[in-house]
DNA sequence: TGGCAATACTTCGTGATATGATGTATTCCG
DNA sequence: CGGAATACATCATATCACGAAGTATTGCCA
């Protein structure tokens, strides 16, 4: 899917993909898939800048003797999806102005 | 509106703009504020990568002492317009795994 | 036991791109 | 005469997705 139009999701993705419940990088990317796909290197790129903008906070686990970082949405995190909805009549205006057909009755 | 989600929209929009008839800068500007604002530096930036892109060609013409740059859509300009519309059917998935709520029922 | 896939996270460099600031030039209106 | 509107251009900056590469452990299978 085209880069450009994955950037309005991507965060916004991730913080929905941890609403219900926290999770980790690994985990997440692989509930994602079937939705969107993103490389390590994304995820843990948004996940660190979510965390600096406290939409999300961290807490460091050991699973299995390996370190695991869970991830907890915060108010702040549930707002900003709040906010994506809300934005997303101004983003179906545009999206019917792009595919609007002229009938050539105008 | 959240620049990052207005990255996908704005090339497609542009493109709109100008489908059901040749225009200019100044004017598409106009035409979209409605649906979306954009500078000018933004807007002349675009034309000119869709332009290189080969999704629009361009026609110098004076209008009442002054020049304007009329851009007319190609081809693969209605290409990149069918290309938007196939890819909406994931952005809407994607919409529908972020506002999803988590009924308790599962 | 040796090795490879899977799990889990990190860092770095690069390319794409929206935008404000700034500049140039003309026309139109009061 | 002057400022708003028209019309386009350029530059520097900040943001961000992504590939590449690295580190380390567990689990499996031949």
């Amino acid at each position: 899917m085209d880069v450009q139009l994955k950037r309005g999701l991507l965060d916004v993705c991730v913080l929905a993909a941890i609403k219900n419940g926290d999770s980790y990088g690994y985990k997440i990317i692989k509930d994602m898939k079937p939705y969107l796909e993103m490389s390590e290197s994304t995820l843990y790129t948004i996940l660190k800048r979510l965390e600096l903008s406290g939409m999300l906070t961290v807490r460091i686990a050991e699973h299995g003797g390996r370190l695991r970082k869970y991830y907890h949405i915060t108010n702040a995190g549930l707002g900003r999806i709040e906010d994506f909805k809300n934005e997303w009549r101004e983003v179906m205006s545009i999206y019917q102005f792009v595919v609007k057909e002229d009938d050539g009755n105008e």
